[in-house]
DNA sequence: GTACAATGGTATCGAATCGATACTATCTAT
DNA sequence: ATAGATAGTATCGATTCGATACCATTGTAC
């Protein structure tokens, strides 16, 4: 029985509806729409390299003038704060409130899939390595930034007292390494 | 190394945007959207008890009132014909015309998704094994229908000179049996 | 050092999605 | 025959999204 590309790609198809409905249903009490919502966990989950519009704008896959909108409907319930970055003011700096952190703790898991997940005949570590697996596949088939953790960065380099980002040179805690980076990229072959 | 729920909610939050936004590229030209597609993709594909307005609706996990629209659009691009179901006439029938049948089967597989699938790194065929297991294992915890083919049906019979549908008890082509069907069931334990 | 391109971001417009609601038509159960 | 369920459409308002234009800041070429 050979699996064919357009069997995957229905398969796909299929569980990006059902996430999606999932995510709109969890969002309706607060108001917010899936791709809100999409943008305010990546916002709690990446580094401080990465906390800008133009950041989030390709994480979502969408364009910087869309993903200005979003921001501003996350800014005006008060979920996320803008700040001038210093060093260049062009960038914005996007932060969450206590109150944006404590949303996207709740949004972050989804009870169905969670409850999917649960189920004796899955098992969650492999078909997270094959999720993973196709993604990074894709990502690099179309040259999209890859978005990983600096765990898996070639650019994480050991120093003394600790770890270091090759790219910027700087110290990195070790909370930050589990963070997601704009800046990621796979070792490479 | 555990691997979340969060995680991997995480990982198919990032695929469905990539393949949405590649969906979105390949229908710009025939100024589709990627619902849209979607439909036209499930029409192309759905067997004759599972081509109607409500089908789709619950196939793509939307409204009947949003899925009138998109198919109102199908429909007056040429690319689909309603008729009225004889027996049931509150039913409309939804048939694809030959420039739709075309045009499915050009947008049916992503260059991304199949450039992505032939790297080395990635067995389509455990990759298929373990979506698919997921989808049913969401689609088993939201009590959503599954939209199977035949094969995997609990109501398939073989009977004498061929095979049945158990629920219609009409007799189906063996092409029929690999088609999505809206009463799919999955066999009880 | 001054022009000029590149980059980050916002504002605005029009087309489309989407949920909600209300409505019509048809079928089914009693 | 009547009530209720079901299939579908129409319409509204909020949102998404791409495209375009625009502004501010930074980097680069000369």
């Amino acid at each position: 029985m050979r699996m064919s590309a357009r069997s995957i790609h229905e398969t796909l198809e299929r569980l990006a509806a059902l996430l999606r409905a999932e995510t709109r249903r969890l969002g309706k009490p607060e108001g917010l729409q899936p791709v809100q919502i999409d943008a305010l966990l990546y916002l709690d989950h990446c580094n401080r390299y990465s906390n800008t519009p133009q950041a989030v704008a390709e994480y979502l896959g969408s364009t910087k003038g869309t993903t200005s909108q979003t921001l501003k409907v996350l800014e005006s319930k008060n979920l996320l704060a803008k700040a001038q970055d210093q060093r260049d003011r062009r960038v914005v700096r996007l932060h969450l409130t206590s109150k944006g952190r404590t949303l996207a703790t709740t949004l972050a898991n989804l009870p169905l899939l969670e409850s999917a997940l649960s189920q004796d005949s899955l098992d969650a570590e492999s078909l997270g390595e094959e999720l993973g697996g196709l993604l990074r596949a894709l990502q690099r088939a179309g040259g999209f930034r890859t978005f990983g953790t600096c765990r898996t960065c070639r650019f994480l380099t050991p120093a003394e007292g600790g770890l270091l980002c090759g790219l910027t040179r700087e110290a990195l805690r070790l909370e930050e390494t589990q963070q997601i980076c704009r800046e990621h990229e796979e070792p490479r072959d």
